[in-house]
DNA sequence: TTGACATGATACCATAAGGTTTCATATATA
DNA sequence: TATATATGAAACCTTATGGTATCATGTCAA
């Protein structure tokens, strides 16, 4: 899988939004589109492409939709910095390195 | 700041691209477009949105410009993810934390 | 069963985004 | 100076994107 999807979907603002509302909470899509001045259906697009990113993960839950916040999507672009690493110094590198490593 | 810009940038995938050549040498906007099958100013759109993002830095030489890349800008993204520590175990927090510290 | 509730899905619209072509400008260099 | 080189920028085209409105589907509750 390329982390394509995880870059797109976190290029929007309302989605990045989204994302740091499910860090606090797991909510319904009802309960996410309380939070933004948009319908329901738009709030549910950008539920889709965070799923498409597996930024998130949804359950169903009755008639609900319970959307979860999930790390590996997240885990996809930290991991992209690696490209970058030549730019910290070594040390941070290593710090780095383990962080990715214990993520997973 | 906003990283907003950052993050638009990072969203295209031949802007991923170009900043990974520019993690290893600097470049002319034609030494760029050459990697490419796409026009010289469509490439330096690209450019230009990285700009913006902050992400490189452009320094005139004679007729030329070289593109570098710059790391601030990937710090924005990389903070960004500080939001999510209470996603990773607090070990892996303090030394993502002290990452970020050296990095500014 | 019937109605309300929560979501799924489609059609549609306006604007943003990625690309090309074309022309202008600035700088080396013969 | 004349010409080639490197880039800047505007106009234009096509598709993607973010949003709405509308209707269908599945589920809870009386």
């Amino acid at each position: 899988m390329t982390a394509q999807a995880a870059f797109r979907a976190l290029a929007d603002p309302t989605r990045r939004d989204i994302l740091m509302m499910l860090a606090q909470q797991d909510m319904t899509i009802a309960e996410v589109a309380e939070n933004f001045d948009m319908t329901r259906a738009a709030v549910k697009k950008h539920l889709s492409v965070l799923s498409d990113g597996n930024l998130i993960t949804v359950r169903p839950e009755g008639r609900a939709r319970i959307n979860t916040l999930n790390p590996q999507g997240l885990k996809q672009v930290f991991d992209w910095f690696g490209y970058f690493d030549a730019f910290w110094d070594d040390r941070l590198s290593r710090l780095k390195a383990s962080i990715e490593k214990d993520m997973q």
